[in-house]
RNA sequence: AGCGAGGUGGGGAAGCUAGGUUAUCCCGGCGGGCUCAUAACCCGCAGACCGGUGGUUCAAAUCCACCCCUCGCUACCA
């Protein structure tokens, strides 16, 4: 099985922040889950560089030289995703080549498909701002920003017949209901397609940053178009299992490059997956408010893990959700730490005190029986909950195994029974550390980074075969570790 | 305005498509147990007339009607 997913190309006008950092984790976790069921996984990100935004903050940084400024931000951007760990396969900047061989070779093919006219774009713009503005945007004809007068301008475009393949592009999504999740983010893309839909321009005449346009020197591509068509890059995976979007990038993708690819002749994704956006303490986040986060410095004070954790565990992927520093740390502290690394810690350090570090002889009765069949449904509920994308939900379920596990030993009391019967509290111990085996691998996609120490201590490796068996053995060496620290703060 | 999603104990959610014993889970609050463990772990308790009104039914959070409220989408904005 192969399984590709992508992020969006996030504009370099600015650094990540923490909603780019979010659809990167989402990425994340679902390439770290496919590679542990030893699924060929690629995980694509990258920078779309070819905007005339990118023009707009590497002048207003004094940058002369455009693709300097490029290069700097794409250091600084794939710094920030190292510092995070995040394991992308690649990541593609559109002033790169390949890229730009890609979208000449892609247009090419709509074009050859007579899709392609020219046509003539009619807008309002504002001098001021440098752009076009829209009717509801400005009332009065009047720029809201500069309040002056709009100007009508008519300027030759190229357009795709986007039109064309409305009929297509509906019938795909209401003939395949795993298209578009969430189901709320379909019907809406449904019933803008019901509505109808026009052609859209796929150039601009006169720009001096961006991809000429083959048949016309005079046009660049619009950022849009060019930007889309990264996806394509890693042609033995075509198509993507999932692409991941931002909820105000969702029509964009769900329509736009659907008729794209329609045109193109390419197989479609197997599903868009739109997510929600962040507040912030409760208020949008936004530079002018200055509330920004930075999720290099979040990390290095709850660690990358926790805050993977706090994401996907408090905000229900698909819906908007609060960022609150507040209860991230409850998260931490009262789950992450409490739950899952206190669990760890009080079974191998008691295996490491009182058997040498060696996995006891087990000996399992119907109680341990029990749990195990419990244990086998669960993780079956995980892994159809993580196929659906349904992380949040596969991350609960994950909890409650380490739950029951924490159960398990409580209940049995080897601390006491270790007095009379050492090997008995031996069993207990066995049955607990396999049972921490199964969490740990559970936790792993959210959380990689202890989970790597955590598979390290426990001498396995992070794969997902026989996930929920007891398969370790007597005499198994393992250490004791603590994986998370309690914040304090 | 149209279309869509949703209103469930202090907070966050599940349940509603196939109506039926004490409405479930997590956080928080309170009490107890345990002491291997990072005051962590386990058990128990309090707290919800399931947005409102009316209807269908032996029986509704679950079905129907109307109403109120919140949010999202309605074209070139990653």
């Amino acid at each position: 099985m192969k399984f590709y997913v992508t992020t969006p190309i996030y504009y370099i006008n600015d650094l990540p922040h923490i909603g780019s950092a979010y659809t990167t984790i989402i990425a994340d976790i679902l390439a770290i889950w496919h590679r542990m069921k030893g699924d060929d996984t690629f995980f694509l990100t990258g920078l779309d560089e070819n905007s005339v935004k990118t023009v707009q903050a590497a002048e207003a940084k004094g940058y002369k030289d455009i693709q300097k400024y490029t290069d700097e931000m794409a250091e600084k951007w794939k710094n920030a995703w190292q510092k995070l760990n995040l394991t992308y396969d690649d990541f593609i900047r559109t002033t790169e080549e390949r890229h730009k061989k890609n979208v000449i070779k892609f247009f090419n093919k709509i074009y050859e498909n007579g899709d392609i006219y020219k046509g003539v774009y009619e807008g309002l713009y504002c001098d001021g701002c440098e752009e076009f503005k829209l009717e509801k945007d400005a009332p009065d004809g009047v720029c809201p920003i500069h309040k002056k007068q709009l100007k009508k301008i008519k300027e030759e475009n190229y357009y795709f017949k986007l039109s064309k393949y409305r009929d297509r592009i509906l019938e795909h999504i209401e003939k395949n209901p795993d298209f578009i999740k969430p189901e709320k983010r379909r019907n809406e893309i449904i019933s803008f397609l019901k509505q109808g839909l026009i052609d859209t321009s796929i150039s601009r005449p006169g720009l001096k940053w961006g991809i000429d346009l083959p048949i016309d020197k005079d046009h660049k591509f619009w950022v849009w178009f060019d930007a889309l068509i990264n996806y394509l890059l890693p042609e033995k995976y075509w198509p993507p299992e999932v692409q991941l979007l931002g909820k105000d990038i969702a029509r964009f993708h769900c329509i736009t490059w659907i008729g794209m690819l329609m045109s193109a002749g390419y197989p479609l994704p197997k599903t868009m997956y739109v997510h929600g956006f962040f507040t912030v303490n409760g208020q949008k986040m936004s530079k002018s408010l200055g509330n920004a986060i930075d999720p290099i410095s979040l990390s290095e004070k709850y660690t990358i893990d926790g805050i993977r954790y706090y994401m996907l565990r408090d905000i229900s992927l698909g819906e908007d959700g609060d960022f609150s520093e507040v209860a991230l740390k409850e998260r931490i502290n009262n789950e992450v730490v409490a739950n899952y690394s206190n669990l760890f810690y009080r079974i191998t350090s008691f295996i490491q005190k009182n058997y040498n570090g060696k996995l006891p002889s087990a000996n399992y009765s119907e109680k341990e029986n029990e749990i195990l069949k419990q244990i086998s449904s669960l993780v079956k509920r995980y892994e159809s909950e993580m196929q659906e994308y349904e992380l949040t939900k596969a991350l609960s379920t994950a909890v409650e195994v380490s739950t029951i596990a924490n159960k398990y030993i409580q209940e049995n009391e080897p601390w006491k029974i270790i007095k009379e019967n050492k090997e008995k509290a031996g069993s207990i111990l066995n049955f607990g550390a396999q049972l921490l085996r199964t969490s740990v691998l559970l936790y792993y996609p959210f959380m990689p980074n202890s989970g790597k120490i955590a598979c390290e201590a426990l001498g396995i490796k992070p794969e997902w075969k026989d996930v929920e068996k007891p398969v370790l053995k007597e005499g198994h060496e393992l250490k004791a570790v603590m994986l998370f620290k309690k914040i304090e703060t």
